[in-house]
RNA sequence: GCGGGGGUAGCCAAGCCAGGUUGAAGGCGCUGGCUUCAGGAGCCAGUCCCGUAGGGGUUCGGGGGUUCAAAUCCCCUCCCCCGCACCA
């Protein structure tokens, strides 16, 4: 049994007091990697425990590698998610509470202190065993603890504004109207986590077609203003309520639900009164004014967007079923004072033709549906089956002389422009789907932001820039490339400020607060003077200290004149950053491309043209047991819980060894139980080795240079795994396969000195192999070793090429293959042999099997020419038939042989008998025989009773057993 | 719809780009043997099917093709996952 929290605790109170993780600049090359730093709405978990340790593993082995690493690490408290969090624990909501206190063991009375956001950040942050730093340091990460911050430090919120004057005087915050949801009972707009219903969904942007209705206009919503060249008629719902509402200098016409809609919208809402529908009259279509009348449908949803909708039979299943419906049954429209012969006459107008439907595609797939109401359900999917098609592959028909020929997609926006422009349309917002509920109960609607300020990511010459800085960085996995050209070409604005939550205010407009994304694009470049900035009092970091520290600018003497900050200290500043930048790894989730780490790209390409981020890791998403992990219901494994019960090295490989960094990773608590025993297996068999005797060099026999060369095999698969981030490749190498060797070394070695003497030179090597994977026991075992210093900081193990013995790989897999062989023929024999006799195959045997190696290396074998050119070379005195089955039987062999064992085999390095005769001894153990003997099958005074002899080939002797 | 990823033996997961160590690494699970002050310990072996001599048959979502040779290359097809924004 190892004691893994005492061992954790000595090695890491050890590297703190050596401070063997507080880099400073020098004149080592650097290397300097950061990773997304957490948001501390709840404490840390295994996922966050895998986004650590990765970069920790690399860091440890870039740091054995020579450089000069920097690690760092910070808070984020910026946005609306902890202070959201916090109103729950306000609002005391039972569920919330109830994590709170039961999975995350708050006591109660402790609760009133988390209703203050900054309090419940801290607590997660580095208060709390949950916390991050606390998780962190008991997974002996290798951080410079001395740079952590918040992002809600005063001097952060300095560099922060420093960097928005910037962007501003780029001329790249814009301001704009922004939808959002909004919560009219608290007065703010809501993110997702603030919904109790209606998380994910959409807004949506309607075109308002202005239908007149004599003085009055009928606004009908709709999301495919294309359309408007097919409109038969309106529909509106008599059983709704509509009112007359002043809206701008207009008077329209809305359902009674839609005039809060536009009022939250931003639409100047006057008198609103009851009005009548006359279904009587008729109403202009905008843009091809022609009158159509008012129909009657239960359908209209007078809660979605104005209430009123119109009528394209054609191109929208739902128009063309209640149409039907209203010819079928005249007597409705006689209540409504209709004509019926009027509804009678409409027809369907196709205005878009698209492949693979007939003249109107909302009558095909009504009718292949057999679709008969209005109010069958099945409609919604028919609906979004037409809309689709249309969207992605229809084109307007020929007689829409305007818009002919052109695809709907582009059809749509034209068209929409057109009746914006004519102001014969308006737009209006709204949900894709309902209902949408505040956390306070209250119904969520779309508002509309005035003032809202923005990123322009839509700049073209930005986006040029991002581009270039994409175009010099190295990504893991390659395949993010496509992803983040995607993104940056599709990125526009973006709503750099908030109302709501913890940051920094903008400096232009100190009533909004900077949105946490936004507020954490190059902090990369802070970590590189955070720990000075301690010293400084913020209200001195104005924008020309950020410019001297950042790009030079400036004299630094008349700097510490003007700030009060000392030369040195500004001058130690700028070494830092010059020396750290630019950053060689960002690492981060694959989910954050689309947001974060491009924004991360645009902005460095703005502030640091020339010091771009060389490379981003994009790591895969963690789940428990299969299941979404989700904080907020508690369904975790914390961190302190984990390495109390398996310990940090234990949960660190178990983290790194089953899934590479950017695959998914599946936590599974039975094979963290199975980690930890492997781990423990590994601990004893070292001490084992340990306490062997420390012999002298003797002469290296067949197992042990097949050992040391298996080694050296090892050392480059891991060093080429840890240089391409490969953590659970570099795991196979330096964990499972060395185990694996060490232990048929152990089993195959008969002479204990030698064994003594290879082990201990394994280990030393196998413990730096381990050491960024698993540090704390390797530094435990190294001291045990005797070695002086840190594991930790002991150089890479470097490939030996003088031990690489292909030789002696290729002995050992060839006695593995009898082995495997005789084991066959004992489990087919079914009873237990005394005696096995091996006959190796004479010297003609391995000719003709060069001569047929020579010829499956062409390809196609042409079994005659091989049989006519063996005869030829070998005169052979032997049956045709004979040989035709040997040379068969070989070329059969030879495709199945690894290529590289072929060409080292054939070049007849290997003494087939001398190496069996080495391993009889072993091999007679294995089976538990009493004899083995090895003949070569020409051997006159061979005992072979069954004439076996003659069935050997080239690296499969014959076997004879009895 | 747009963009990205993926389907491999009971499970996880390598391999695929550069076709030939591929019945297919490694781990987990399971089975057997050994060891043992029977304990969720350790060690060894086995783990697609058939077979009293190292063999044969059939496998890498499905179908077709290229090749002496395909999990790997090409074509078609089915299915799954993630992102699509104001959310960190």
């Amino acid at each position: 049994m190892v004691n893994w929290s005492e061992i954790d605790a000595k090695w890491q109170a050890a590297w703190r007091e050596a401070k063997l993780f507080e880099p400073e600049p020098s004149d080592k090359p650097k290397f300097y990697l950061t990773v997304a730093y957490p948001y501390v709405s709840g404490p840390m978990h295994i996922g966050h425990g895998r986004t650590y340790t990765i970069p920790d593993v690399i860091a440890r082995y870039k740091r054995m590698r020579g450089y000069n690493v920097l690690f760092p690490m910070a808070y984020h408290f910026t946005g609306t998610p902890i202070v959201g969090a916090a109103k729950r624990v306000a609002r005391r909501e039972p569920a919330f509470v109830k994590v709170l206190t039961e999975c995350y063991r708050i006591p109660r009375e402790m609760l009133n202190e988390f209703e203050n956001p900054k309090f419940y950040a801290e607590y997660f942050a580095r208060q709390s065993e949950l916390s991050y730093r606390k998780g962190m340091e008991k997974l002996g990460h290798s951080i410079d603890w001395r740079r952590e911050f918040t992002t809600v430090d005063p001097a952060y919120s300095k560099f922060v504004t420093w960097q928005y004057h910037k962007i501003q005087a780029a001329g790249l915050i814009v301001k704009g109207r922004h939808p959002v949801k909004w919560c009219p009972n608290d007065g703010n707009p809501v993110t997702d986590h603030d919904l109790l219903e209606g998380e994910g969904v959409e807004i949506v942007e309607f075109t308002l077609l202005k239908y007149r209705y004599g003085d009055q206009i009928l606004p009908a919503a709709t999301l495919r203003p294309e359309t408007v060249f097919g409109v038969t008629n309106l529909w509106l719902n008599p059983a709704a309520s509509y009112v007359s509402v002043r809206v701008g200098g207009e008077d329209w016409i809305v359902s009674e639900q839609a005039v809060d809609k536009l009022r939250h919208q931003g639409f100047d809402v006057g008198e609103v009164r009851p009005v009548k529908i006359d279904f009587t009259k008729k109403v202009e279509v905008p843009l091809i004014h022609k009158m159509v009348p008012i129909l009657p449908a239960s359908f209209v949803d007078p809660d979605n967007a104005t209430g009123v909708v119109g009528s394209v039979p054609a191109h929208a299943p739902y128009d063309h079923v209640a149409l039907l419906e209203l010819q079928e049954n005249p007597e409705i429209l006689l209540s409504y004072g209709i004509d019926p012969d009027e509804v009678a006459a409409i027809r369907p107008i196709s205005l878009i033709e698209v492949p693979g439907y007939g003249e109107s595609p909302a009558v095909d797939v009504v009718e292949r549906l057999g679709i008969r109401h209005q109010k069958d359900p099945r409609l919604e999917e028919a609906t979004a089956e037409v809309y689709r098609n249309e969207f992605a592959k229809g084109r307007m028909r020929s007689w829409v002389t305007k818009y002919a020929g052109m695809p709907v997609s582009q059809a749509k926006k034209a068209v929409r422009e057109e009746l914006l422009a004519t102001n014969e349309g308006s737009t209006m917002f709204e949900f894709s789907a309902k209902p949408v509920t505040c956390r306070c109960g209250s119904p969520v609607v779309v508002g509309v932001v005035e003032d809202q300020w923005f990123l322009n990511y839509a700049d073209e010459g930005w986006k040029r820039k991002a581009r270039d800085c994409l175009a010099r960085m190295h990504l893991v996995p390659p395949e993010t490339r496509e992803q983040f050209e995607h993104t940056i070409d599709w990125l526009h604005e973006w709503p750099c400020t908030r109302i709501v939550g913890m940051g920094t205010p903008a400096p232009w407009a100190p009533n909004w607060i900077i949105e946490s994304l936004s507020d954490s694009t190059v902090y990369m470049a802070y970590y590189t003077i955070s720990h000075l900035l301690k010293t400084v009092d913020p209200n001195s970091l104005t924008d020309e200290v950020f410019d001297f520290v950042f790009y030079g600018k400036g004299d630094p003497q008349q700097l510490s004149r003007s700030t009060n900050i000392d030369v040195e200290k500004l001058q130690r500043m700028r070494r830092e950053f010059s020396y750290w930048y630019p950053l060689d790894y960002r690492m981060s989730a694959n989910e954050l491309i689309p947001n974060h780490l491009t924004f991360h790209i645009f902005h460095h390409a703005l502030l640091f043209p020339d010091l771009c981020p060389r490379g981003v890791v994009s790591f895969g998403i963690a789940v428990l047991e299969g299941q979404k992990m989700s904080s907020s219901k508690g369904n975790i494994v914390a961190i302190h819980e984990a390495v109390a019960r398996y310990g940090a090295d234990t949960v660190r490989l178990y983290l790194m060894s089953t899934v590479e960094p950017w695959q998914d990773f599946d936590w599974r608590a039975s094979e963290a139980l199975a980690m930890q025993k492997n781990l423990e297996r590994f601990v004893s068999l070292a001490e084992e080795i340990i306490s062997l005797p420390d012999e002298k060099m003797s002469t290296l026999d067949q197992p042990a240079r097949w050992m040391l060369s298996r080694l050296q095999g090892h050392i480059r698969g891991a060093t080429e795994a840890l240089d391409n981030f490969e953590t659970r490749k570099a795991t196979q190498h330096s964990f499972f396969m060395m185990m694996q060797d060490v232990r048929w070394f152990m089993k195959r070695e008969s002479r204990p000195e030698v064994r003594a003497h290879v082990l201990r030179r394994v280990l030393d090597v196998w413990l730096r192999l381990l050491a960024p994977l698993v540090p704390h026991i390797c530094e435990e075992l190294w001291e045990k070793l005797g070695k002086q210093g840190f594991v930790s900081t002991a150089d890479w193990p470097a490939v030996d090429e003088r031990l690489v013995d292909r030789e002696a790989e290729l002995a050992e897999s060839f006695v593995l293959r009898v082995i495997d062989d005789v084991a066959k023929i004992i489990k087919v024999m079914k009873r237990q042999p005394k005696k096995l006799c091996l006959y190796v195959a004479p010297p003609w045997k391995w000719r003709a099997f060069q001569i047929a190696l020579e010829y499956c290396r062409t390809g196609a074998v042409d079994l005659g020419r091989l049989i006519k050119e063996v005869e030829e070379k070998l005169e052979l005195h032997l049956a045709k038939a004979e040989l035709v089955r040997l040379l068969q039987q070989m070329v059969q062999e030879i495709r199945k042989m690894p290529a590289q064992e072929l060409d080292l085999a054939a070049s007849g390095v290997l003494d087939e008998q001398a190496v069996l005769k080495e391993a009889s001894d072993f091999i007679r153990g294995e089976f538990s025989l009493s004899e083995v003997h090895v003949y070569s099958a020409d051997d006159q005074s061979r005992y072979d009773p069954q004439h076996r002899a003659a069935l050997s080939l080239p690296l499969r002797p014959a076997i004879y057993l009895e």
